[in-house]
DNA sequence: CTTCATTGGTAAAGCGCTTAAATGGAGTAT
DNA sequence: ATACTCCATTTAAGCGCTTTACCAATGAAG
């Protein structure tokens, strides 16, 4: 509640002096500095934020965009908040994470008020509306992802094509041949997220690397729709040995209906779920972790990198997801017969 | 990027008129106004929120406060993260989720440089230390959860007594009379969680009024946790004919553990989970969703109600839990012999 | 002893908006 | 006409901080 002319005032000085100790732009006796900085303590003095935001023209806030109601932000999405918020700390700014629709006038209020000094955008899709309403503005941005031309945005991405083809050659070294992949199932109301369309061409070119026939399977995103797809799976009589699951709420779900139905896991199926978040996940399910948090540091970089230097290139960046952690992962079964 | 200033000349008319019908503050003649809206089109003006925020004091950002590494605003935060911030923009503010360590620093800074108007804070404990920062401060603020002692502070929270009560109640109803308690493991670092206690006490009441002997268990929160805690149910011979599991994460793990040891559920046990998120969990668990996003509207209301009628009495409201959804719950199995 | 950098500090002009108080013009009443 | 009231609009004083000149003092160089 002291302003800075009252702690000025405490200390003898002018306000400007103070205004040059609390930011350090200005080199100050050690004598002063120290009065100053007794006078700040006496008070309780903090800077006010609106006032040094309208006179320095920045916030230092940084907007994490997600889609409001469409997604949840659990799992992998809450390790990227983490990490972005400390990185973004650890730079001098601070993240909030900001609930907007796809509706223009929230991105427009965001990016016109000047409130934040960038947005970093999730779950962007191959063709976004968003990026477009952020590419108009001024502030800068990063996504998490890509659109279809990432070319002239900055980005950081997971590598679904890498991951997917090490997740295959680890099923084919292990033996499988009947590898199918389990996919989210398009909503039909936003164009396609990007990673799950890379991720699909990456199973497909894998397929046809190794020789065998693709398999594609789609569910929605959730427990009990895994259930049902593996239920299907079960009375169809699939002779498929391996899963790589692409829908990281499906695939528990999955693995449980598949267990129930009398199948062991990893012995008569392996299944490997891809992109879904480390943390406390079920250990029965094998699964490569996103790299939630890394993602979120290296899109709080990006944007400052807009920010503070906007005359370097664009930073763009992809990341593969982890090893396989967990135990739904085997070899092959033997043919019967 | 365009000032008020620009307006005002563009329209003819003071930088104080515009104000006015920016801000709705004044009358203004339908002529006028119509001269001003249409410069403001023209030129795209937007309120800078910095200068207006120096000017009124007031930032109509309202942050919601939650511990950053600890929890992770997974299932039931998420609803009422949803659910806060759409009331909040309902009334004119905008509200970003905060992460902020229990850290005195971060909270300090939150409020001294009035950056926020008011804060809701999450997953409160019984003994909150951030609670007792925010009482030192002037910043206006309401409590998800309660203290232990929940006088003087506004605050929303789940009626755990009522929700388990209920729960032990249907069980009961169902034929069930030993009906085992499953908890979080206390993690040593925190105060207890209020709810936890709260609920923890609940079920020893519920016990003693139906005249059976509390079984208590406990197990961390995740799925590999909840696992083992099956396995040593099944290993011991437990005769529990019923679960009632206050551990979000755990519960889904016990019961696939459940299934894959060959108990029938419900014909042999009964799972009930009580403040698990609605939304996408498992049909196959029952549960008693907790009411996440009404939590987060009522939070945000009395927020909003401390900050501009300061005199009213405090807010302080309970909600149980929805009734059971979910496959895990029947009828006690008839005694064998 | 002058001249000129250098250095620590101050004065003051904003940043873009809000708002209390002042202005001036139209309308009514006297 | 004069006085008075209303009402739409303007004037101008901040809100609390940053930052560019500018100044005075000190010391080194000539």
């Amino acid at each position: 509640m002291a302003t800075m002319q009252q702690v000025a005032e405490r200390a003898g000085v002018s306000i400007a002096t103070v205004s040059f100790v609390v930011n350090g732009t200005k080199h100050v006796t050690d004598e002063t500095r120290a009065r100053v900085e007794a006078a700040m303590r006496d008070l309780g003095y903090a800077r006010h934020h609106a006032a040094s935001a309208l006179a320095r023209g920045r916030t230092n806030i940084l907007a994490l965009l997600y889609p409001a109601l469409e997604s949840d932000l659990s799992g992998s999405g809450v390790q990227f908040f983490t990490g972005a918020a400390e990185r973004a700390r650890e730079r001098g700014y601070t993240l909030v994470l900001w609930p907007a629709r796809n509706d223009a006038g929230e991105i427009a209020e965001l990016t016109a008020t000047g409130l934040v000094d960038g947005v970093v955008l999730m779950e962007v899709q191959l063709d976004d509306p968003r990026v477009d309403l952020l590419r108009a503005s001024t502030t800068p941005f990063a996504l998490i992802g890509r659109t279809a031309d990432p070319s002239g945005t900055a980005w950081v991405d997971i590598d679904f094509e890498a991951t997917v083809d090490d997740a295959v050659d680890r099923l084919v070294a292990l033996g499988h041949r009947a590898i199918a992949y389990v996919e989210g199932e398009p909503d039909g109301r936003s164009s396609p997220h990007g990673g799950a369309a890379r991720a699909h061409a990456a199973y497909l070119a894998a397929a046809a690397r190794h020789g065998f026939a693709p398999r594609l399977l789609a569910c929605a995103g959730d427990a009990g729709a895994g259930r049902s797809l593996a239920s299907r799976l079960v009375d169809e009589g699939s002779d498929a040995t391996a899963l790589v699951v692409v829908n990281e709420h499906a695939a528990p779900g999955i693995l449980a209906e598949l267990a129930q139905r009398g199948r062991t896991i990893p012995a008569d199926l392996s299944v490997l779920s891809i992109g879904t978040s480390p943390g406390a996940a079920d250990p029965a399910l094998a699964r490569m972790p996103s790299p939630g948090a890394e993602l979120g540091r290296l899109g709080v970089d990006a944007v400052i990198d807009r920010i503070e230097n906007p005359d370097r290139p664009l930073p763009q960046t992809l990341i593969p997801c982890g090893p396989p952690e967990g135990d739904s992962l085997g070899p092959a079964p033997r043919p019967a017969g």
